[in-house]
This record gives structure tokens, C-alpha cells and sequence, in this order.
DNA sequence: TTGTACGCGTTATCAA
DNA sequence: TTGATAACGCGTACAA
């Protein structure tokens, strides 16, 4: 009856190395080998030792490991601050997505906010650099810098997610938003359509320029010239989606010569467009095609059911954390910067022939 | 010219505090002092060392400081696993106001989800165990217990956000589901309407409960028996709500008696509901009144705009967040073990009187 | 007010 | 195959 040291099974959070080594009469490096290497010790020993961990519920410190090891295993995913996780149902398609990668692996997901304050980019450098994280997948266009420190010489690995960053040296996955809206351009072009409105998101996102872009190209092909574009947007973040589709409807309602296809650049501003518009009258398909980006699912119940462009957010935010976890394990293979992901254009009721 | 130590800004990720105090000219523990208790300390040192810390970008070792003082300044959220982020808006929501909350606290978030196998328990047992993280917030109906371990022992504060679970003694943030739909139930009474039509999310989930029993109360009140309602749905997982909708919408088509008032538990049953019997002939509110659950956005711009009770996603998360850390850092001052925050029931065109 | 010395729980090196 | 021992970077008694 010496020290038995009854650390039976409800104990609050103790339970160490040590009380494994003695319970299971052992030096307490024999331990962390068996542990770590289960090869390279003695079977016999090393089944004693799970016992005795298995007995005492043991779970090795995180922080002492970390601390030891010098590194960590946790995966940050910086997200714009600005953006409503909800209003835009990208985001939370990827983070659900990378979070299955990111455990799957064997990893931790760490959620950080990347703001326009300085006090969003500090805590994210501090994540960074005070070893808290081992790499970062981020869908932000900037990558934050505070007085002398700046996450691109952080020295840990980051992959950049939608956006391409590629020319800064940031690997980035990304999807091929401007040929996907100059296929979907040009259906509507068979159809007979000549004049467009375009419902832009921010001004100068990235994906803006690119849907616009792929847009004005089609348009090129068929001997169009950007003037049969008119935009509208542009004015406000993702977060007020709903709002930019309002808002737009009552442009597009003032126009002396009307547009007959509406691109809209989320979902969100497709529905609240459409609601409005055929409020105001106008049929759709008959009078105005509309087709908008993400593929959300509510599309499919829309009336008309609504023509999107379906955004792999699966696959995006899997490839993307598997690239990050090679490049942290220095496994990577990838020679290139940039991996496009294609999108789906789904075509349902709310495009129709120009009459 | 001695050893210089020239770790000038751009450093991969070093900057000791060692590196601080030598650049400063004062011992390491001097240093530590300074940036912890900065009032403990000679304000001419201090400013030095403040300077030598900015220099050297300088960020503590976050595992470092973690090992030492016993604790981490990490919060975990636990997600059931088997519902997309993306399928019910709710989770978004409250992601995002928890992580707003989280940040400002100064903690981090992480997230962890919680399947039904048991490596997804270990996984969180590992975390609360190995001292990864501080506190958890938990959206998932059981805590999990692996072995001779289990969360409610690993002896970190867990509040439950949205799932009634203090009577076993986890402090609890809810909505009043019951009383809202009972006042929802109670307004469709006085329009007329005698037969309902209910559509159930998953078999046995807390919500579903609450919600049934609030429709069954007003019935009682009224004077009605529980045969006035039809239950529909609740064969599939949250994740499927639009699927469970078109089910219930085959299901009410192929009813004798038709009711004429629908209560859905999910706005994303309610949408496709109604996209399908819409197609099938009835109309909304003309033949059939619904209201549904959650207040997405997107309802308002429905056709006909949908009724739905709101939940207060932003208040839920923000308030459970500052009740964990509260009891993380003990300075809490509730006695009780739940907390109710009231739902809007938000009434639109989808509702109206018994014809 | 500042410096010295020790320990947090692990892993890794080196002998035994 | 195993055990003693020294770090990892920081915080905090305690002594100066």
C-alpha cells in the first residue's frame, strides 16, 4: 500500500507520463517511445504500457509536446471578417469542407477573422508567428502585415483559397469563374439574348473582376461590344447580398432600354432581384433569363427554379487543405502555383429564348 | 562586435525572449515582467524592452506560456457532425457570433465535430484532456465518453448552446422554441385553421420535441386534440431539409383530408414544401398556410414570403460564449443552469385565413 | 526594481 | 531494449 496513487478514472485533467511509467514500472522515456514508436520497444513492455495508459486515461499534453517538438498541429482558415458566414453560402460549404480534411489528417481547424483593423491582423500574426498554428488557408486578398512582421515571412506554409494569389507566390486553388460565365454568356447568346445587366458583388473583388471579365468576353465572341452590358452592384459586401439584388431591381426597372439576361454574381442577389422584379411585372423566363453563381441548393425551389453556377466548395476546400498539409509536411509535389477547379453551369427554368 | 545576433525583421520564426532581454540589456525574467505586468516595472526599462520586443517582432511561444501556466486560451465548439454547415442557416449563424465573441475575449476558436463513431469522440477527448483547450461550447446532444474518460469529467466549463442539457447539470443557452410555435399555432388558430400538417426534422432531436409539444399545447388550448395534426418528415438528418420537405409535400398530397395550416421545423423543409405543392396545384396562403422555423433570410423573398420564427442566433452565441468564459475564468455570477433567449415570430404573406 | 533558478510535460540524445 | 538526462521557451518564487 504505498503510493498507489489512486488517480482512478474520474481525475480532472491530470494523468502523465510519469504515472503511466510508474504504474506500468518503466522509465518514463520508455513511455513517449512506446507511444511514438510502438516498433521499436519490446512487445511485451509496450502492451504493459498501453494498459497502464488505457487505465489511467491518459492523454499526452499538447502544449508539452508542441513546446518539444517545435511545432503544432493546428491549421488556421483565414476568413474575410467583413463577410456574414451566412450570407454567402460559400463559406460555410468550405469551412465544412476543410474541416473534414483538416481532421481527417489528423489536424485542428483554427477559425481567425482577417478585418481591415490593425487588431485582426495583430492576432493573426501573433498566431502565426507564436507557433499557435503550423499553416494557414486563407480567403482574404491580403495577407496581413504589422510593423516589422508579416505572415508572408512567418515562414509557415499558406494556401490561398478562391483567390489567386499565385503571382505573389502563394499557392492558390481556386475555381475558373471567367470561363464558366462566358459559357454560360454564350447559351444565352444562342438564345437570342443581346443586351445584359450584370449585378456586381464588392467593387474590385477578385471574382467580380473575373465574372465580369469572362462576360465581356463572351460578348467579344460574338461580335458584341461591352456597351450591351450595364452594370449594377457593386456598392456594398457579400454580407448584403439580399440588399444588392433589391437594389438593382430598381435600377434595372428605370432603364429606358431593358436588358433581356441578368448575370448576378451570388445567389443571394439572383433571388432578392427576381422577387422584386416580379413584383414589378416582369416574367422570368419570358420577359428577363437570369442566371447567378454559387449553386446554392434553395435555387432548385426558387419560381422559377434558378439557373446557377455551382461552385465546388467540396472539392476546393479539400484540395486546398490537402496542398497546405503536404507543403507543412514537405511532401508536396506540386511544381505549379495555381489549381483551377471547374465549376458547373446549371442550367433550370429561369433562362429561356429572347423574344 | 560581439554576437550581434543579427535577427533583423524578417526572421522565419524565431525571436526569443532571450533575444529581447539580450537586445535590451536586462535579465529574461525582466523581460517577461515587463510584458506581463507592465506596472511592476521601471517605465524607462520597460519602454526599453518594448522597444527591443518591437524590433525583434518579438511573439511569445504560445505553447511555451501554455505548459507554464497549465492552460491554453483556446475555446472548441463542438459541431454535430453530421449536419453541412451549409444545409441549416443556423450554424453559420451562430459560428460566426461565437467567433465574434470568442476574438474579442481574446480567446481562439476551435472547431470540433462530433460524429456518432468513436474516433471523432476520442478526437475531442484528446483535445479537453491534453489541454489544447480551455473550455467548449457544445451543439450536440451527448457529451462524449470514451473508455474511462469523458468530456463531463475532463474538468473544463462546457456550455450548451441550443440544446436543453442542464438537467445534467451543463449550463444551457435555448430559445423558447415551444412557446414561440405555440403563439405561431395560436395565431393560425383564430385565422380559422383546425387541421395542421407537421413537418418533423429528425426523429428524437430536441427542437422536434419542443416544437411538437408547443404545436400540441396551443391545440389543447383550443380545445383540440393532437388528432388534429399530421406528422410528416422526421426520417432524415438535418443536412437533407429540402429532401424532407418534398417528402411531406408527396405525403400531404396523398392525404384524405386535407389540413389547411403547415408548420415546418426548418425553413429549407418549408421552401421546398411549398415549391412542390405549389407545382401540384395549391396555393399559398389561398388553400394552405405555412410557417416554418429559423428566419433565414432568404424567406422574405419567397412566394409568397414566408412566415417564419426567427432564432436569435447572434444574442445564442454571443450570450454562451460569455457565459463559458465567465465560468473558464470564474468570475461567474448566474446561479441558474439555463438561459432562454426569445424567438421572433416573423409573419409574411405565406399565412393567412382559413377558407 | 531587477536577477537567479527552477519547473511545466514532453521528446530526443546518449549510455548502459 | 531500456533508462538517465538535457533541452524546448516561458513564468514565477525567491533572493539580491
Amino acid at each position: 500500500m504505498k503510493k498507489t496513487e489512486n488517480n482512478s478514472s474520474t481525475e480532472g485533467s491530470s494523468a502523465l507520463m510519469a504515472d503511466v511509467a510508474r504504474l506500468a514500472g518503466v522509465a518514463i522515456s520508455t513511455v513517449s517511445r512506446a507511444l511514438a514508436n510502438p516498433g521499436r520497444v519490446n512487445e511485451k513492455t509496450r502492451a504493459r504500457i498501453a494498459a497502464a495508459a488505457e487505465e489511467l486515461g491518459y492523454t499526452p499534453n499538447a502544449a508539452a509536446r508542441n513546446l518539444r517538438v517545435g511545432k503544432s498541429n493546428v491549421i488556421m482558415i483565414i476568413l474575410p471578417g467583413s463577410l456574414h458566414y451566412g450570407a454567402s453560402q460559400i463559406i460555410p460549404q468550405v469551412l465544412e469542407a476543410v474541416n473534414r480534411s483538416v481532421i481527417r489528417n489528423g489536424y485542428n481547424l483554427m477559425i481567425a477573422n482577417l478585418d481591415r483593423d490593425e487588431s485582426s491582423e495583430r492576432h493573426i500574426l501573433d498566431l502565426a508567428f507564436g507557433g499557435t498554428v503550423r499553416g494557414a488557408l486563407i480567403l482574404s486578398s491580403q495577407l496581413p502585415v504589422v510593423a516589422n512582421r508579416s505572415l508572408a515571412e512567418a515562414g509557415l506554409p499558406i494556401v490561398s483559397l478562391l483567390l489567386d494569389m499565385s503571382e505573389t507566390a502563394v499557392p492558390s486553388v481556386i475555381t475558373n469563374d471567367r470561363l464558366a460565365v462566358r459559357q454560360a454568356v454564350r447559351e444565352l447568346i444562342e438564345l437570342g439574348h443581346r443586351r445584359f445587366f450584370y449585378i456586381a458583388g464588392p467593387i474590385g473583388n477578385y471574382h467580380d473582376v473575373e465574372r465580369y471579365a469572362g462576360l465581356v468576353e463572351a460578348l467579344g465572341e460574338a461580335g458584341l461590344s461591352e456597351a450591351h452590358v450595364t452594370r449594377s452592384g457593386g456598392n456594398l459586401s457579400f454580407q448584403f447580398g439580399f440588399e444588392t439584388g433589391l437594389q438593382a431591381a430598381d435600377h434595372f426597372a428605370g432603364l429606358e432600354e431593358k436588358p433581356t439576361a441578368v448575370v448576378a454574381t451570388s445567389d443571394d442577389m439572383a433571388i432578392s432581384f427576381m422577387s422584386r422584379v416580379q413584383k414589378m411585372g416582369w416574367r422570368v423566363p419570358h420577359d428577363l433569363s437570369v442566371v447567378s453563381f454559387d449553386g446554392s441548393p434553395v435555387c432548385e425551389y426558387c419560381a422559377p427554379p434558378l439557373s446557377t453556377i455551382e461552385q465546388p466548395m467540396e472539392a476546393l476546400g479539400e484540395t486546398a487543405t490537402e496542398w497546405l498539409i503536404a507543403r507543412m509536411e514537405g511532401t508536396e509535389s506540386h511544381p505549379e502555383m495555381r489549381l483551377t477547379i471547374a465549376s458547373r453551369f446549371i442550367r433550370r427554368d429561369s433562362i429561356g429564348a429572347h423574344r
